[in-house]
DNA sequence: TGTATACTTGCACAATGATGCAAGAGAACA
DNA sequence: TGTTCTCTTGCATCATTGTGCAAGTATACA
């Protein structure tokens, strides 16, 4: 109603109001899961590692205790970072490559559009979502 | 020395040794300062408006103190999502837009990388990484 | 059925973090 | 020079989090 679509809020209490994808991307939890050294460490050896891995592998990976390395795992998990199956009475967690890698590239696209759109002339209403959704 | 570059570490103990780029993009830092609702909401909005904004604008796009703000702010800026410039006696702040998605899409193809990578492969001192770095 | 293995959960504790208020620092302006 | 504006910093407080130990749960196996 005040601005194209393809514009920017004229100030951060409209953008507030103005909902976007990158609203949805993001998402506290999931780089809160990131966001702890610990946590990190174990993501990256994960990932390198290139396949599900159990709690007790993961754990001699790092210096802290197995009950840590568990939660923070299932805290992972939560964050959308893995995913996990059970097989008898071990558990595996793998890292969801796809999915994450493809969120990574669509925050990293809306915040190009971010950087590029024009400013000034922002409609927060046209992308599907009502204001104040933020 | 035991496996290839192209390939994995074959347990999550070898794959903690092998330093890889992963290690240095998964800042814990970083993705720490996203991971607040606060923050991440105060990310958004500044993104959302695509330009540099003062402290005193974007406080009133939320619903917390102006020093919490301000604090916040400071913060993101140090994890290097964020860069501020001072006139006179306001401070702007910016998202870095081009480092941050330029990291973000590195992040991404490194994960698929892991994940398209040959099992049981690994030569993890051939990244220019000595073993024990991570 | 008992025992070993793999993991999770309860509990306690120390450390960190988020928040608001109030005061301080620095710059513009009358 | 005093006042106003903009932001930061100190302090107190409450909540959350990371951690280890110990106990519990669930599964496999002898």
């Amino acid at each position: 109603m005040m601005q194209e679509n393809s514009g920017h809020p004229v100030n951060p209490a409209q953008a507030a109001a103005c909902c976007r994808p990158i609203d949805r991307l993001l998402c506290p939890e999931l780089f809160r899961a990131i966001g702890d050294p610990t946590r990190a460490s174990l993501l990256a050896c994960l990932a390198k590692c290139g396949r599900p891995c159990t709690v007790t592998e993961i754990a001699a990976c790092c210096s802290v205790d197995l009950s840590v390395v568990s939660r923070h795992l299932a805290l992972m998990e939560r964050g959308g970072l893995l995913a996990s199956s059970k097989q008898g009475r071990t558990v595996s967690y793998a890292v969801r490559y796809v999915e994450l890698a493809g969120l990574l590239r669509a925050l990293a696209d809306e915040l190009e559009q971010c950087c590029e759109r024009t400013p000034g002339s922002a409609d927060c209403a046209s992308d599907g979502c009502a204001p104040g959704c933020a």
